[in-house]
DNA sequence: AATCGACGTGAAAAAATCGTTAAATCCCTA
DNA sequence: TAGGGATTTAACGATTTTTTCACGTCGATT
């Protein structure tokens, strides 16, 4: 992860500078407003710590330009001892991620850097994984092995919540009630959709994950060991 | 925009309620940590205004169990009086997005929930990419491949959806609300909209950007990989 | 071993979803 | 008030999903 730090005291660039680092992102600084948005254009970052008061171009227009001219929505974390509510709402309005008053616990800033990160990347990727099984919860998609699997939305719904719950055995009434609630269908027909979805991600592999106990309910899991 | 606040003080609670209501968003609340959490995890819901100091289960844990037992990556912006260095940390830690110390004036909840929600929507850029197929969002303006292209309004707020959601799956239900709100129209008037939109981006193109998952949704995406 | 209930399998019927088209209605402006 | 675009409604066929059903298998209890 790549950080850029745009700020002019020495020494709070020094700390924050040290602090980062210490934390493993790769830091690059600039000490006025002008230098920052050159930088900050061509140099490819995830990230910018801006600070308010700057010699050259002021924090807000350094903000106010990248996102109007340069057009880049990289994630912008002001940093400044104004904390006037006027102040943070130009800030937060102007199109930065947070904004942060001096002064401040370099662990919250690293917090907060992380916080804003984590959102920015695509919210941490909502991926549910059973040995070489992935459901990615966003896309709807399920591939085994590398190898994509078509589901209907009931077996979706299964799959979810079995890998949810994996490796604990999930009895049929739950499974029963996340398809249809409190009223199922006459027939008993889970079986069938259980049926399908065996078909789908067990039947063209080798080892089952998908096992049934008997008179308890069914288990998603890859170390499946039959009491006997 | 649906917001769920989850606070107990019926004080603030009202508040902010109307505050939030008269900016245009839906609100819904809670007043404990577990109907808030059951809410959260069916409500569907795009932000989460979440207080920490609450009867049942706290804020924290309420965070802590939306991100890891129901996977959700909502945006939550954590709110309380607890405003010492480790509340702040933990919170933004757990998984929060922001993390607001009361009291708090109104027009910074509201700065910073817009912050947050223009992050968790496509990275605040007033630009969309989707492949070939550019949107500006500032002048209105969709192109692909260099040609520009008209839209009627419907589709445009179609387009906008699954743009931001991209390469999500869009839910039918998302997609009908953010076109008519709680009462949509007595047919299913979707299906000719998705047409039109269709016409539109994919007709005059080689490759299709907008597909179809049946009884799940609509996803816009480069790389679609269905199964056979 | 016999039996009963729970489970697996496959096929076919029933229902829901979807793409497409055309006509009707609404809404705004000239 | 007429015209044009936007939106809504309706209908059709095609496809997919869900349900139902019949029958065979397995496991536990007697």
């Amino acid at each position: 992860m790549r950080i850029l730090v745009i700020e002019d005291d020495p020494d709070i660039l020094a700390n924050v500078l040290d602090y980062l680092q210490s934390r493993g992102y790769v830091v690059d600084c600039a000490r006025d407003g002008l230098s920052g948005l050159h930088l900050a254009a061509t140099g490819n970052y995830d990230l910018i710590v801006l600070d308010v008061i700057l010699p050259g171009a002021d924090g807000y227009q350094v903000c106010k330009r990248l996102r109007e001219d340069t057009h880049t929505n990289i994630p912008i974390i002001m940093v400044t001892a104004r904390d006037s509510l006027d102040d943070r709402l130009k800030g937060l309005q102007i199109g930065a991620d947070d904004y942060l008053v001096k002064p401040f616990a370099l662990a919250e800033l690293a917090a907060r850097v992380e916080a804003v990160l984590r959102r920015s990347r695509g919210g941490g990727g909502r991926v549910l994984k059973v040995a070489d099984l992935i459901l990615d919860l966003d896309k709807l998609h399920v591939s085994r092995a590398g190898v994509p699997i078509k589901l209907n939305p009931s077996c979706l719904k299964l799959l979810t919540l079995l890998m949810q719950k994996s490796p604990a055995v999930v009895p049929r009434e739950t499974l029963e009630e996340a398809l249809w609630g409190d009223n199922f269908p006459d027939s008993d027909n889970l079986r069938a959709h259980i049926h399908l979805l065996r078909q789908a991600i067990d039947k063209p592999f080798a080892v089952p994950l998908l096992h049934t106990l008997h008179g308890l309910g069914y288990c998603l899991t890859e170390n499946f060991r039959h009491a006997g």
